[in-house]
DNA sequence: TTGCGGACGGTGACTTGGTCACAGAGCCGC
DNA sequence: GCGGCTCTGTGACCAAGTCACCGTCCGCAA
């Protein structure tokens, strides 16, 4: 039985070996390819999702049929929210979408169950996870209410450059992670560009003015 | 020990009778004014609260001095988000304030993460309550980016409504409310006026056509 | 009683952001 | 090289947030 993940994971490192095997034993290491739907509102959620690889992003479709970005898991991270919803029978009311091949540990709701009530240490992994998600969907809401959007635009491409300062992404897509509409995006990259600071090209955006957008960024004194 | 608020809460009726004892012993029946601060940002939590009595608003203070209301926490319901900051030891980043005098009992970081580890049905209560509230943010993020202010106005007016139709708040709150600015709220409770939904006063909003509000939101279809 | 200060509400001008409609430009398969 | 797709650009318009300022109401103290 292999366990070696366990490790990728920072606050399960230490939990003894009873618990651990437990843990091994009861969970299974899963491939899910780019684009699979990883969960969807309105089925309800029996596994916690532990990412080893690749990235899922969470997003809310309204009634409207528009949709909202509302975080993104990352390797070593865990969709954490779905427990609340596993384990209080509720359906989920957000979708989660593989961006990336990932592979994950899956841990079915009795294993977890079990692992909450028996370990004090995975209790605080789980509650650890809770609390950094909470805090960010705090400052997503505060961004939304509060940031204007060419900074919240800035901020966001810096983040997800590669290291050649290269974001591969059309401006549909950046509308929906920042939660606004195409042209506004359209509009905002135009004036970086005028003012020097990105290059574009079909369905991708290159910094080529660093500086600038951080200190867009840090003027506005947030993300 | 007097134990029966504990039957106020539904998810906890069921508790064994050992740890509705523990429980009982464990935790205190605490009285809060009006008016005061329940838990402030960079004061970590040392206690989970239940709500016997009374309302708990919690908002968010942003960098700009500006505030965001988050949600609020009525008797019979528990101020679960602080237990993860708690049981993760990390701060918490969110105002709370009694918005009128409040009963609550009030339990120890140590004796809820034994209550966690040692009963199911605790567990129940505490994950179902954090569905609730997560679910709620989703849906407060979903109104924000979506929703027209005059629909989401409207419905929180119909919310905040006395049995008399009578809401008492001044433009000013009903803003921070919905975070937007005090103007705005004064421009659609003059519309709702023009067409003879509401009578002002200072410091309070009489509705009188029930009706055209309920149609507005309905409209819209949410909410 | 009057007068003062502070809280509350109203308004106009302006900026930002979202919506709508549509047009052109790049890409791909046939 | 042609149709059909996706992606991007643009102008007109509307909704909402910001700024500046004023009038009004209320409580309170001289």
């Amino acid at each position: 039985m292999d366990d070696s993940w366990i490790d990728r994971f920072e606050g399960l490192k230490g939990l003894p070996a009873d618990v651990r095997a437990d843990l091994a034993r009861g969970s299974q290491v899963v491939y899910v390819p780019a684009g699979t739907q990883v969960f969807a509102p309105g089925q309800s959620a029996d596994n916690l999702l532990l990412l080893l690889e690749g990235s899922v992003r969470v997003q809310q479709r309204s009634d409207t049929g528009r949709e909202v970005f509302l975080y993104r898991v990352h390797a070593g991270e865990s969709c954490v929210l779905t427990t609340a919803c596993m384990l209080a029978f509720e359906d989920y009311s957000a979708d989660g979408i593989a961006e990336t091949d990932v592979t994950a540990a899956v841990i079915p709701r009795t294993v977890f169950d079990d692992l909450v009530g028996r370990s004090k240490l995975f209790r605080s992994f789980v509650f650890a996870a809770y609390s950094r998600r909470i805090t960010d969907l705090f400052t997503l809401i505060d961004d939304i209410v509060f940031q204007r959007m060419d900074v919240r635009l800035a901020s966001r491409l810096l983040e997800l450059a590669d290291d050649a300062g290269v974001v591969r992404a059309t401006h549909a897509v950046l509308a929906t992670e920042l939660g606004t509409a195409r042209e506004v995006i359209s509009r905002t990259l135009a004036e970086f560009h005028r003012r020097g600071w990105i290059e574009q090209a079909r369905g991708q955006v290159e910094i080529i003015g660093r500086e600038g957008l951080e200190r867009l960024v840090r003027a506005a004194g947030a993300s």
